[in-house]
RNA sequence: GUGAGUGUAGCUCAAUUAGGUUAGAGCACUGGACUGUGGCUCCAGGGGUUGAGGGUUCAAAUCCCUUCACUCACCCCA
């Protein structure tokens, strides 16, 4: 029987490996142009630590989370990272980088795991590309984020995301309106789906973003939580647009859009794209301000997001634009001189920074010439019996078929030289 | 967790409608034509437990049952 991987855990293979690490330095050059510093946090953490900052209650932590007993004594309780903001938060607060710098703006990358259903642009060992910034409260922030992510899409080339903006409120406007849409909602309650009706109590919020029909319908008339932000918040979030229109950054505003996560407030973001089906979202986030305190730090507003690498991954391989690495010299030969000569010479090339292919089988010429054009190798060196005799070496450049004989004597020099010009 | 769809060569697919010689093709791969010079062309070759297991039948890729995998959707989310 062949083992193969387990469901939702993907190989990313050479030909597809191209786009993730085009992403990858994309990213990087982004975070620097705003000074992200990088963070590599653990990808276990005790589950303790997701429970809390996510919810209780939430999807991820009742059914979505691998979590195992570890072997110590204490039978520790331990969890895969279903997502990355938490263990960020916990190191910070676990280092006290506050003490030296409470402002620090993080970025992050590595897989997530969550037990979810696999389809079209989800894994259960998914990969996230993450920000977070701590210790800012001001909105300049929360759009400084959101004008990253428009420059970082412009600058892989994406096109078609739009963003869908909402402000959650806070601690001192959110229970209101809380108490409101409950009150609309059970007056209502009979239309809404089973599954809303149930939920309703303990995160109505989560009802404006049903997509069933009929409560799409009873809830058209919902009261929206833009209406009854407190006047910090309102001037918060119309700040976050102002900014947003000054650098044209296009947005939408939707105020039935709820994040999955509990520790969100004020400011929620979400950036979709109309190709992935039926998961659209390519990178979403918010403000957090209280989820620092509840982790046993000071109080310390943060705002982050993550985006989901195969769901940028899928919208790039629209488009061509994989590279396959292309060796710039192949070493033909032959005959047991031949080889003798190529094997070390390879070494001593890939040694000074040439990248060097050769055949280690005994083929014919013309074998080894298919095998260098099939790497699409740039130029062809060619040694033999013929060529050891005289002193020479045959360099020919497969692009423009131009064939030299050059000596020996001094070759690696010469073609570290040649080589070095960019074809 | 629920539902639907799909499983035939490395890849894309034929053959399944009404069971019937040895399961085919294109691409890819290997070699040759061109004994030491790539791409184009032509020729040849290798490669299959028809996802797996069981059943019906003289005979199963094809019909029935079970199971597994994948895909998409629900759900949820990045």
């Amino acid at each position: 029987m062949k083992i193969t991987s387990i469901k939702g855990f993907a190989d990313i293979l050479p030909g597809e490996v191209e786009i993730w690490q085009f992403i990858e330095e994309k990213a990087r050059e982004v975070f620097g142009v705003y000074n992200f510093s990088e963070i590599r946090i653990p990808i276990v953490e005790k589950t303790e630590l997701f429970s809390r900052s996510l919810g209780e209650t939430t999807d991820i932590v009742e059914k979505e989370m691998y979590t195992f007993t570890d072997q110590d004594a204490k039978e520790s309780r331990l969890t895969l990272r279903p997502e990355g903001t938490a263990g960020v938060v916990r190191a910070y607060v676990e280092s006290e980088m506050y003490q030296v710098e409470p402002v620090r703006k993080l970025f992050y990358s590595g897989p997530m795991f969550r037990r979810e259903r696999p389809q079209k642009g989800r894994q259960r060992q998914f990969y996230q590309i993450g920000a977070e910034v701590l210790g800012r409260a001001d909105a300049l922030v929360d759009a400084e984020l959101l004008l990253l992510l428009s420059d970082f899409f412009r600058r892989i080339g994406l096109e078609g995301v739009t963003l869908e903006l909402n402000s959650l409120g806070c601690v001192q406007c959110r229970p209101a309106y809380r108490e409101k849409l409950l009150a609309f909602l059970r007056e209502r309650a009979d239309r809404l789906c089973e599954n809303c009706r149930r939920r309703m109590e303990r995160n109505p919020l989560r009802v404006l973003d049903c997509k069933e029909p009929s409560c799409i319908e009873a809830t058209r008339d919902a009261p929206s939580i833009l209406d009854y932000l407190c006047e910090a918040c309102r001037e918060h979030f119309n700040i976050v647009q102002e900014l947003l229109r000054q650098s044209d950054v296009a947005y939408k505003l939707n105020p039935r859009m709820v994040r999955g996560l509990d520790y969100y407030c004020r400011t929620t973001f979400e950036w979709t794209s109309t190709q992935l089906g039926a998961q659209n979202a390519v990178a979403a986030g918010g403000r957090y301000d209280g989820l620092v305190a509840d982790l046993g730090g000071p109080p310390t507003p943060g705002v982050g997001f993550a985006m989901g690498m195969e769901r940028l991954v899928l919208l790039l391989s629209m488009r061509e634009l994989r590279q396959a690495p292309r060796p710039a010299l192949f070493l033909v030969w032959v005959g047991d001189a031949g080889r003798a000569w190529a094997f070390p010479t390879a070494h001593r090339l890939r040694l000074r920074g040439v990248s060097v292919e050769m055949e280690g089988e005994r083929k014919s010429l013309k074998s080894q010439m298919r095998r260098a054009d099939k790497l699409r190798a740039r130029n062809v060196i060619i040694v033999g019996d013929e060529e050891l005799g005289k002193g020479i070496a045959v360099l020919r450049d497969m692009d423009s078929k131009e064939q030299r004989e050059l000596r020996l004597e001094g070759l690696e020099d010469e073609l570290v030289r040649r080589l070095e010009a960019p074809a």
